[in-house]
RNA sequence: GGGCCGCUAGCUCAGUAGGUAGAGCAACGCCCUUUUAAGGCGUGGGUCAAAGGUUCGAAUCCUUUGCGGCUCACCA
């Protein structure tokens, strides 16, 4: 397959003359797309999903990386329409533990999720719901798709035709499907599956297609049984395996990535290939396989069935947008990794500082500046409008961490005791202080934690000597903290550790039971002198 | 059973138009009387899972094997 592909790019006079615009994924995507699918006008891009339960972050991982090549094939002047399809025809099949009033819900088995309640809220349905939250913070990481509601449309009779193409091919599409099934399928099987129009369940079996538009079923619920018109009913559908190249062709899809489940051999890509190129006369669309999204201390693959579900509004609370975009372009889609929410979220953050400040500081060296223009690339993909024109005001997490303990959380005081967070930036800057904030909190370790006393607290007890060494340094603080460089305050800080012949160590441990309550804390120094002359000499001063 | 992915320094991993093996952390050494995984400078460290093949040249391409993981063979 690959030796193919090089034959045909190796005389191709624009490859040796220009070089492709990255080796980034989802440029050698754009490019793949381009050269496979032909020049076009408009190259159509797809994804979706069974709103069955709560869109997790797995499933975001499909969007975003159809919406990086989007993105890349808009940067090569190509015009796109960027599809997303909310498959809320498909039958609810299961109660997802993580969901309220399980009871009511089990009584909706077998029907569309559309036509299930809505339990979380007041949307229309279940379906809407999960469908609404996702499209309400879809914006927030900047993707913008055009949503598809394939209940809508499989209800209004839009795919009548595309039924009845099915239909006409029933055996070549049993054969197909029977190819890699353990049992195969009944004679008497029809490519359609019937929510019977009195029950709204799925649960009818076909009896008879009169070779044009009508279907007759039975239903097994209700007993119910009749003949409906393809061109007028709401109550026929395909199945997935044979839905998904029917409205490839229907929109003519260019591109569209699928997950490992789908990628198997006998996998529903596989199957739909077949049946979109023999039944649709369609060519099936260029693709990727992504692998799934861990969840660092996780048990395992996410799953929105499971209890256990993240979604990318859980992940935002912690990642700013930017490094949320940051973490699936700087990833192969073809890799597992994993979204931590333990201290690596310090290393993300920091790695993703790094990764801007090199954009903005080209490199001479022709070694050095491949590695640049790789990161160079993820960083402009990881952006959620443009790239700015100079380095944004960067705030290094750790510190953040510490300054927003310093002032409970407060992110003006913060920024008014940084009072050179540029007017600018100050969005930016409030968004990663609400994640720093909300991380100290819910997930940072304790040892990590801390909060300042009061003077009101009282004093810590502490041995006399060790209360007096406290006592120095407050009356220390109060006469020269931050007026000195911080070199000379260490030297005089030492000073006062030696006149009481303590060790370095218990004179800390006591000076951090002064300051926090804790025996230990934030490196000393640099501490004391971001909390300040006042702050310091108010809490020791009563040693 | 089929398919896909991975196996690179002690650890976590970068490294595809094939061209002298990289980073971070750890380790070791030196420096700073300074500890939430402090800071600075420096050093060592890899038969790129194994074996074959293609090539002037392979971590990179092909074949086989081993180990690990995921997935399909229900439904979607």
């Amino acid at each position: 397959m690959n030796i193919k592909d090089k034959d045909v790019i190796i005389p191709c006079i624009m490859c040796n003359e220009s070089k492709p615009l990255s080796t980034h994924w989802a440029d050698i995507t754009a490019d793949r797309i381009i050269r496979e699918r032909g020049e076009k006008d408009t190259y159509v891009c797809a994804s979706g999903i069974t709103p069955s339960g709560t869109v997790h972050i797995g499933n975001f991982r499909e969007i975003i990386s159809v919406e990086l090549v989007v993105r890349a094939l808009k940067q090569r002047g190509k015009k796109v329409r960027f599809i997303y399809s909310w498959d809320d025809y498909d039958v609810f099949r299961k109660v997802p533990q993580n969901m309220p009033k399980q009871e009511l819900l089990e009584t909706f088995l077998r029907k569309p999720i559309t036509l299930v309640p809505d339990v979380l809220g007041d949307e229309a349905s279940y379906a809407a719901h999960n469908e609404k939250s996702l499209e309400k913070i879809l914006p927030v990481v900047g993707i913008e798709p055009e949503y598809l509601y394939q209940a809508e449309r499989y209800r209004a009779s839009k795919y009548a035709a595309g039924i009845r193409i099915a239909l006409d091919h029933r055996d070549v599409i049993r054969g197909e499907l029977d190819a890699h099934r353990t049992t195969p399928l009944a004679e008497d099987w029809y490519p359609v599956s019937v929510f019977c129009t009195n029950c709204d369940r799925d649960t009818t079996k076909v009896t008879a297609w009169d070779g044009e538009f009508g279907i007759s079923y039975i239903c097994d619920s209700c007993g119910n049984s009749e003949t409906v018109d393809l061109r007028n009913t709401p109550a026929v559908k395909l199945p997935w395996r044979i839905d998904w190249p029917m409205r490839w062709s229907v929109e003519g899809v260019d591109f569209e990535p699928a997950g490992k489940d789908h990628h198997s051999e006998g996998g529903s890509f596989d199957t739909a290939k077949l049946t979109g190129k023999e039944v649709f006369d369609f060519n099936p669309p260029v693709t990727f396989q992504y692998d799934f999204v861990r969840i660092k201390g996780g048990s395992g693959k996410i799953s929105s069935s499971s209890g256990e579900v993240v979604s990318l509004a859980d992940v935002l609370r912690f990642y700013q947008p930017e490094v949320v975009r940051y973490l699936f372009a700087g990833t192969r889609p073809n890799s597992e990794f994993a979204i931590s929410f333990d201290l690596d979220v310090l290393k993300v953050y920091e790695d993703y500082d790094k990764v801007e400040r090199s954009y903005f500081n080209k490199p001479e060296n022709p070694k050095k500046l491949k590695k640049w223009e790789k990161d160079a690339r993820i960083y402009e993909l990881s952006q959620v409008g443009g790239v700015p024109e100079a380095l944004p005001f960067q705030i290094q997490i750790r510190h953040l961490t510490t300054l927003l303990q310093i002032h409970s959380g407060d992110i003006d005081a913060v920024i008014a005791y940084l009072g050179d967070v540029p007017e600018a930036d100050l969005d930016g800057f409030r968004v990663r202080a609400v994640c720093a904030w909300n991380w100290v909190n819910d997930f940072a370790p304790e040892d990590f934690r801390f909060a300042l006393r009061k003077p009101e607290d009282g004093k810590s007890a502490l041995d006399v000597n060790l209360a007096a060494a406290v006592g120095a340094l407050g009356i220390l603080a109060a006469d020269k903290l931050g007026d000195i460089p911080e070199k000379e305050f260490s030297n005089l800080m030492y000073n006062v550790i030696h006149e009481h012949e303590l060790e370095s160590g218990e004179f800390f441990t006591a000076v951090y039971q002064a300051l926090i309550g804790k025996d230990k804390g934030p490196r000393l120094l640099s501490f004391l002198h971001v909390l300040g002359k006042d702050v310091v000499s108010g809490l020791l001063g009563a040693y």
